[in-house]
DNA sequence: AATGAATGAGTATTCATTCAT
DNA sequence: TATGAATGAATACTCATTCAT
């Protein structure tokens, strides 16, 4: 088993094993979107999984290692489904329409994923109580927008704003797009997405 | 117990009933703030207001009835603030700075209890697994947006937008910059609150 | 309870909490005589005292709490009882002579707790997997019993001998004694004491 | 499984199938001598031998079967050490001399045996929760050793005491010089074993 | 109105053991 | 022979809730 046999490293992990996290990380991300992060123990974990609670532990060293699992999974396949859709596009006001729309559609095939990426943000916690993801990582998102904005205003199709406050806001409107289709799934995800675009853009143009 | 005496409603509760239950409330907000809504125990709580558990018990038919005592609390002091600010301004322009820059100034004074309103937003849930709020609540805040919204592109101000995407990211930007300004305690939260208003005004106007 | 309402110390322990304490004490030692430490779990010990496990947390912070009062509870009784009985003597082959008698006659009423106690003595341990009694506590026995053997040395009754190995001795004999007369009910405890005492008499004198 | 195969007795054991028990039986001393009886998993002796977990179970019937070897295997070499010094030894003086003496320089290579031994030994219960080892085996030693203090007084050389009291006490003077010396390797274990040889002639002669 | 004592269900985690390969 | 995967029972501990006083 991995944390006892690879204690050095996260080297080889077997193919079958590779498998079981996946599922373990799969269940994990439905229950914790179906009931929240404070209602997702391991005893449901593994219900969801058809898995005893002993093979949780068996292949994660802890709850916390399958939480930045799941964190980890979900956000390396949205950051590379949005980076894949802004290569090669130049303007920065396509860059930042292309960044609301390629957000838009890989959410389509990621509510559950993007649901429990929130409630993890949220409330995941270390040993001493501070959180364990949300300042760092909201802080490489802003930081990765505010280069789009900044490009902008350099190549003086942006007026003079924050760049801070403009990608602070651009990522909790992105979320909030999300969010808010996930509780209206009859809501129309495409036009909010072009509505979005066309707001942020308006907000920057001179 | 009252809920038990006073099933109807919230009507006569004696003063040192109400003192209590404030004070249990404002415990509370610190908790949840101060270490997140899944270590926020009633053990915490009481101990943080100088009584004993079963106190809280006594006061509240349980957990989750203290907590929405919180939400409704807080809720209702902020709302009550933004509307007053909000009286007497009528274009829709200035209403709409208005919203924003009230609700920062009001934010200044209340960061633990618009944090314990988020972490309890975004945790609570009721016994089949549902959020407790969200919603419902957020549909309020919408509503009140949209109003702004409509009214200044029915006076020919605003640009012809959705109004509901519109009122879903002004309402996560404020969050936002909340959030921000908790977690970045140096951050202007003045100079956000105008930044964020200059670039709601440019986003709607023709 | 205790651990929270009386953060400070140990100051004030109410009537009732310090009852139920020593009959969750008295269990712990029953259960522990009885099944060894390794399978002394707060489970059994509660059922022993017949109440539920979570009392034993809400009494006692955690197993280790438990087990160091059981210690300390136990220690502090045999002390008392051997320190009395020594009073007064003067003579060093006397003092000799009685600290092994008084141990014996002890012995006989506290079976359980003597043996509970070679078990946690021999088994807890802390965090980091270091033993938690053991050497600094028998350190404390075989300097008292130095003493014992230096001032017969001084006096000239007993020849020149290294005395921590005689305290070494000494107190694994008694030991032995007691843990023989445990397994062997029917053994002559007092006759056994005797012999010994009689044994490290001649073991020392000139 | 070995002992399905063989229920007869300890007959053939294939050379490799003895080899890996040895060195599992190895590993297990390590462990127990390191940290514990009660932290010494299979998991951590199968660590320590750079082997699975199942391999144990696979050359073992159990746990305990595994524990009843690492004893077999340290008591059978400290006896065979013990006896072959005293060969040829007549004077029961000298024999009493040589035991203490003998076991001494059989400790200093075979530290961690001995206090692997002493945690089994202080721990092992077997399904009904009764000591695995200790009255028995114990006995045995008390019986070799009353052997010696007989002949002793049987010669005239020692004076007449109850043999068992004296053989407890010698064991046990004996495990408590093992025991001290593990805990303060600083000690001088020779002295040590030649203070407690005169110690035991003295309380012996006439 | 308030407390401290008590419960029992629930938490994550550990571990000896089993078994298909 | 040997492994890695898997189980299920047991572990200490937490916590909302109840209740006699």
């Amino acid at each position: 088993m991995r944390s006892e046999n690879e204690p050095t490293g996260q080297k080889s992990r077997s193919f079958i094993e590779d498998a079981r996290r996946a599922q373990i990380v799969a269940a994990a991300i439905d229950v914790i979107a179906d009931v929240g992060f404070a209602q997702a123990s391991l005893a449901r974990i593994a219900r969801q999984a058809g898995i005893s609670k002993g093979l949780i532990s068996y292949h994660f060293a802890g709850k916390e290692e399958l939480m930045t699992e799941v964190v980890v999974v979900t956000y390396t396949a949205i950051a590379d489904h949005v980076l894949a859709a802004m290569q090669g596009v130049e303007s920065p006001r396509e860059l930042l329409r292309t960044h609301v729309l390629s957000v838009a559609t890989y959410m389509r095939g990621q509510r559950k994923g993007l649901k429990a990426l929130g409630q993890i943000f949220g409330n995941l916690r270390d040993a001493d109580g501070r959180p364990r993801f949300g300042i760092r990582t909201n802080d490489e998102i802003y930081r990765s927008l505010e280069n789009i904005y900044r490009a902008g205003q350099a190549a003086g199709e942006f007026r003079d704003f924050d760049v801070r406050v403009m990608a602070v806001t651009h990522s909790a409107a992105v979320d909030a797009m999300f969010a808010y289709w996930v509780e209206h799934p009859e809501h129309d995800l495409d036009e909010h997405a072009r509505q979005l675009a066309d707001l942020l853009e308006r907000a920057c143009v001179t």
